[in-house]
DNA sequence: ATCCACCCTGGAGTGCACTCCAGAGTCAAG
DNA sequence: CTTGACTCTGGAGTGCACTCCAGGGTGGAT
């Protein structure tokens, strides 16, 4: 062998991701370039089966990719006070908070509904199309709030120029 | 005018939408296909405007457009009980429930670390990716529940075939 | 009659986050 | 020394949900 390091597999299989989508992060600068061995391989240290964790959880959070590049990218630089970051999350917590609580407001009728089907009373299509129409609305205004996580996405953010 | 009925700018108007979405829904068979004016113009009953907001609404709280089409096709179907939208939802309301609760747990890592931030206590990058690491993993485990709504996704999908 | 804002179509392009492919090289085990 | 599982590259393809474009028709107001 020579250099150690792990291989690109051995990172995949840590992590939980595949070999293309770690090349694929490197791609795309969200991982730095890991150093190669003399045949050309990928050497990963163990920090970075760290930083691909973190990814992942940023990721299942509702960052987008570029947000995290942004995050790390920032961190990597130092302990420094970052306002751009803390913004980026105030704005992320307000998203959250409004998701959360509209999820939340769903999942009662919803489960109210369910309630009723188990029970056999009248279970109907139509009841949950019902719930789903008095879902509150919540777009056009506050458009303020940009959502900064498709994955979060509540109510479109399309603006319809014309 | 001939025959009246809205035209696809004014359905656009009244849902937020635009002309090409709508034409667009029609074209993956969201929307069945408007009656045509002389002149080829589709023209809408104002029904229209109650389905495509039910549709935005679903989909802004999680369902995609494919289940959006299962849900209206089974619902044009008639008042009938309907076990696959039973199960549809069932699923839908599990997921929600972990996504609230994943997502209300980081708000509240978020919150209290913006706090301090507020606080001027320290403020730095790495504490936000603190709270992130920290962050509960949840995926190759219980992976029965695949999530039927990409945006809510919390951890990925993806299960490594090889 | 002339505007001009609307409508039509088919098809191509976008953004995100991958995922797959072909063709070629590498490496440890049998 | 062969086998088989890995690695590399560049580029194309995927899925969702749009979004844009070119090229042409329509219709009410001036």
């Amino acid at each position: 062998m020579d250099m150690a390091g792990l291989l690109i597999g051995d990172v995949a299989e840590r992590t939980g991701l595949t070999a293309p989508t770690i090349r694929y992060y490197e791609s795309i600068g969200l991982l730095k370039a890991a150093p190669r061995s003399a045949t050309g391989y990928r050497r990963y240290a163990d920090t970075t089966v760290e930083e691909l964790r973190f990814i992942k959880k940023a990721q299942s959070l509702g960052f987008s990719l570029e947000e995290i590049g942004e995050i790390l990218k920032l961190s990597r630089a130092g302990d420094t006070p970052c306002s751009h970051v803390l913004d980026l999350s105030r704005r992320h917590l307000q998203a959250v908070q409004e998701r959360i609580q509209q999820l939340a407001r769903f999942r009662d009728q919803l489960a109210a509904e369910l309630a009723k089907w188990d029970g056999k009373k009248e279970p109907t299509c139509r009841g949950l199309c019902q719930i789903i129409s008095s879902a509150e609305e919540r777009e056009a205004d506050a458009p303020s709030l940009d959502l900064h996580a498709r994955d979060l996405r509540a109510g479109s953010r399309r603006k319809a120029r014309r």
